[in-house]
Order: C-alpha cells, then structure tokens, then sequence
RNA sequence: GGGCCGUUAGCUCAGCCUGGUAGAGCAGAGGACUUUUAAUCCUUGUGUCGCAGGUUCGAAUCCUGCACGGCUCACCA
C-alpha cells in the first residue's frame, strides 16, 4: 500500500517542484561549504569567547547592539527546527550533532539579495541547510550566524512533531506539545530521535558504558571474540529459544540464548580470559525488563573462581559508573531511589537473604517436599504456584517474590541451589548449593556468575538430571561440549551481564524499550 | 494470559458522564512586519473521532467484539 500524502505533504511536494524548477537540486550530493564547518556549540562558544575579549563592558554591549560581530568567516549545517520570519529579516535555528545555533538572514548588503532571501523565508521545519556568514551576538545576547550564503542540503516533506521550547528564567528548556506517545516513538524511533535530543543522549550514554566495559576487560588481558548466533544446540541459560532453518543443509538452527557454552570450549582452547558483547534471543515474553533480543556481556577467565569474579565485578561497575556517570560521582537515580554505584557492594548468602525477607530458613527443609509444605504452611505462596515446581525453584521464587525487590543498592546474593544452576561448581560440602551469585542493583538482576563446572562427568550428569526433569526451558545435552570437556577445562570464573539493564540503571530508564533503539512491538495493522 | 487505562487534526489535548455527526493551542496556508527567540498582529484550511458490529430517528459519545499501545500482575532460574 503507498502512502498516502496529507495536505501538508502535498504543500512541500508541490514546494519541492517549485524548488526543482528554479535550477535547485533539493538534495544535493554534497555540501558547498564543508571546508569552513564549525559545530553549533563550537560556533557559539567561539563568538561568546570573542565578545569576552573585547576591553570594556561598554565595548561588549557596543558589540551587540551594533551587533557586527566578528570577522572570520564560517559556515554551519544542520536541520532547522525553528523559525521566526519577518518580512525582509528572518530567524531560524538549526540543530546540528552538538546542539542548535540561531542563523539570521536579512535582504542586504551584509547578508543575502532579495531573491535569496525569498528562498530562505520559504524554508520548511525538518528542512538541512548549510550557512556560510560571520557569527554576531544579538542584543539579546543570543550567539548567531549571519547569512552570507546558504544551500538546501534535503528537503523535508514530511512534517517532523517538532516541539516548540521556551527558554525559563531558571535556564530550564519548557517543551511545548513534544512527541511523546510512546508506541509513536518506538514505531518511528528516527522522528523520536529528531526531535528529542535526550533521546540521542541515551545512546550515547549506552556506547559510553559498552566502550567502558571493554577498556576494562581489555586492559586486563581479555580477549574480545565472536561465537556463533546460530547454534545446533542451544544452551547456557534455561529460556525457550528462536528456531529458524539452514535450507541448503536441511538442518534446524537456533539463535543462541546465551554464549556460555561457545566461551568456555574457548578456555579449553588456551584462551584464559574471554569475553564477548553481542545479542541473546529468548522466544518469551516481552515487559519492562525483556525484549527477545537484548544485549549481554559474558566473561570467563581461568584460574578465578566465583569470590574472586565477584571483586572483578565490583571494580568492574565502579569503574563503569565513574566513566559514565563522571558528572554526579558515579552517583545514579533509578526507579524513584538513589544508588551509589562507588561504594562496595553488600555480599549476603541467599539463604540469610531470604531468611530475611520471606522469613522462612531453606536449609532448615533439605527436600522439595517439606520446603513447598512449610512455603504453604507461612502462606508465602498459594499451593497451586508450588505444584510442580523443584526446590531450586521454590527457593529462586522466593527470591524473586520477597527479595529481589528490596536489593536496592549494589548487592551480590551468593550460594544458590544446585538444581538451578546446571553449569555452576558445586560448593565444597554441601552438594545441594553451587558457587554462583547475582548482583542485583534497583531491584532488579542486573548479572550472574559462577565457578564454572570443568567436571566432564560431573557435567553429563548435570545434563541428565536437566532432561529427566522434563522443563522446557532445560538445557539439551550438549555432546560436543562435554567432548571439549573432557580434554580439560582449567578451573575458572564466568560471568554474564544484560547490558540494557544496566543502561536502564545508568540513564534511569525504568522501561527496557527506552535503551533499545528499535524495540520489538507487534506488527503495525 | 489477567486487571486497569488509552486510541479524536501533522504534534499535544478537550469534547464522551447527561447521544443531535467535532473543537483549542502549536504546526500549515494567505497577508503585515529589517534583531526575533513559544516572535507578534490580521485572515484561513485541516479529520474514514483505532476497526467491525449492535442499540437508536440520530453514535466520537451508550453496548459488544476485535486490533494496537501504556501501566500493572503472572510468566521469564
């Protein structure tokens, strides 16, 4: 089906003619005027720095009254998104990758000829130009570029919801009528982020933290690698995976639901510290937190274990929130809470955390039975949620119903079930728990980590117990990986991080479709 | 999947309770204006009121179903 145009879109189609017939390329291949760019900011700051130098505070007024500012010239691109008009003067603002600059164009010798400047009154909001002129400040001390020449650079046809702001006393930018409709947003993220400028700051802000990440792990000796997406068996994680088909080999394909399994043949490989930052696929449901597709970092470095994972990790986040979050102290605000990402981090056993919580002692019911008996019993669950459900199970469901949301500031839980945990060491003596923790931040689980198990015969079993429980969600034995297993796996520690979550927390996003550029929706229609 | 709320002009919204087939601001169009910045002033157009049924003489409005979305609960170790 073609677009239909609107009225509007039928004016600047018809503009757009207008423009063509004038001997004016709308879109044209390049730019006439490159080789003087400024920024916007840099433009501004540059004629504020020059007003600065000016001797007396008479002579700085003088200059903006008089208002010929300075003597070099330079030019400007970007997108108008606002424009004042008047008969022979005219105001617009562009917005360029560093922020907006003020262009004045006048009919006269100083600036454009009348025909020109019919043309520039005729621009469109949404409409690139390029501006070539010597900046001035306004007498209301507005840092300005006035036009000398100019050029069409893309005409808009289309009106973008751009949004008027008035400036408030206090500094503050009021918005008028800004685009704000969430599925409009995500469905048309380009106009989102035409428009809303903090838009654009939240994926800066997220190739800030992942570039952070990375000079971490690389500065400490991890080598960045890329598994396959798409698996023959899929593993790693306990999820419902994509399934999709290689038609030449006639062979099912999934797309990973994590890479552990890939990473760690990596360790028996030689590669003692590896990590990789790339895309998960999970066929559940979508909320605030989940999306189908969403990003993960996962770690695995020999001859660590979880306690020492854990102070990487720390570290790791600390040096993350002092990068990103330079500006308040690697302080953040999430979810209506202040959270210090600097300080240490609290470690409490799972057990002490539920016993806390839910005040209900796991450990003191060491079977499936008497724990989901006692679970009813406190009423801590109705019965029909117990059915069915393992004693690693009961205690995670507990945790996430009386616990997670109470961890607000950083906290690393550790000592979990060994039946949810099908790729963690057991613990020393106590063959029902594994050396795994998971950070949580906000309330939410932001990462998870263990000492791997390199135990091949230990693994195999691990696997049969998966299968006989009958989950859908269980991890498929995976004969190749115990094949590597075999050769040797050095002892080591693992870990894995969704980085939208931690996006969430960094920029104080309490919706995971705010730090995805192009979040799964349902089909339009 | 459940609950609640929403869907009206390009954008932000009012109108719905109490039915008489649609409004405001901004954006747009025409005019005035050579330092404006939500520019101002005058004139002016704009809609399958999410979709499909039903009730009614008459539905944006009441009823039912559906679609899409938001929040939330469940699910997601």
């Amino acid at each position: 089906m073609s677009h239909q145009y609107t009225e509007v879109e039928r004016d600047r189609l018809a503009k757009l003619d207008r423009i063509k017939a004038a001997g004016i390329d709308p879109y044209p291949p390049r730019t006439r005027f490159g080789d003087l760019r400024l920024m916007a900011a840099e433009a501004s700051r540059r004629i504020l720095a020059w007003q600065a130098t000016l001797p007396e505070q008479a002579d700085q007024e003088r200059a903006t009254t008089l208002h010929t500012g300075d003597s070099s010239v330079c030019a400007v691109m970007g997108r108008i998104v606002a424009r004042r008009v008047m008969g022979k003067a005219s105001f617009v603002s562009i917005e360029d990758g560093s922020g907006r600059l003020q262009l004045y164009a006048r009919v006269g010798p100083d600036s454009v000829d009348a025909a020109s400047f019919e043309r520039f009154r005729d621009l469109d909001l949404g409409d690139f130009i390029e501006a070539k002129g010597n900046l001035f400040i306004t007498k209301t001390g507005e840092p300005t570029l006035r036009v000398a020449d100019w050029s069409l650079l893309s005409k808009s046809i289309s009106p973008l919801p751009i949004a008027k702001e008035e400036k408030q006393p206090d500094g503050s930018v009021k918005r008028y009528s800004a685009f704000t409709d969430p599925e409009s947003r995500y469905r048309q993220r380009y106009a989102d982020l035409a428009v809303n400028p903090e838009v654009r700051e939240i994926f800066r802000m997220r190739a800030r933290i992942i570039r952070a990440l990375r000079e971490f792990l690389d500065s400490r000796g991890f080598l960045e690698v890329e598994t396959p997406i798409l698996q023959p068996i899929y593993g790693g994680a306990a999820a419902r995976p994509f399934i999709t088909h290689h038609n030449q080999l006639d062979q099912d394909l999934y797309l990973r639901i994590s890479f552990e399994l890939y990473l760690k043949r990596l360790l028996v490989g030689g590669i003692e510290r590896v990590y990789e930052i790339g895309r998960d696929f999970r066929n559940e449901g979508v909320s605030f937190k989940h999306n189908p597709e969403f990003t993960q970092l996962e770690f695995y470095a020999a001859y660590m274990d979880v306690f020492s994972v854990m102070d990487l990790t720390e570290e790791m986040m600390q040096t993350v929130a002092r990068e990103v979050l330079a500006a308040t102290g690697g302080k953040t605000r999430f979810r209506g809470h202040e959270i210090d990402l600097t300080q240490p981090w609290q470690r409490i056993k799972l057990r002490d955390a539920i016993l806390q919580h839910a005040e209900i002692d796991y450990a003191e019911f060491p079977d499936r039975d008497s724990l989901a008996a006692a679970i009813i019993a406190q009423k801590l669950m109705p019965p029909e949620v117990v059915t069915g459900k393992t004693r690693g199970k009961l205690i995670d469901g507990l945790l996430g119903d009386f616990v997670e949301k109470n961890l607000i500031q950083p906290t690393f839980l550790y000592d979990y079930p060994r039946d949810i945990s099908p790729l963690a060491k057991s613990k020393a003596g106590d063959p029902a728990t594994v050396e795994r923790f998971e950070g949580f931040v906000g309330g939410i689980e932001l990462c998870n980590a263990f000492s791997e198990l390199n135990d091949p015969l230990d693994q195999e079993q691990r696997f049969l117990e998966e299968m006989r429980g009958g989950d859908d969600e269980a991890q498929p034995m995976d004969e190749d990986y115990l094949r590597a297993m075999r050769y040797g796996m050095p002892p080591n520690g693992g870990f894995g991080m969704g980085i939208d979550r931690l996006t969430m927390l960094l920029t104080n996003n309490d919706s995971i479709r705010e730090v995805l550029l192009f979040p799964h929706l349902r089909k339009e229609e």
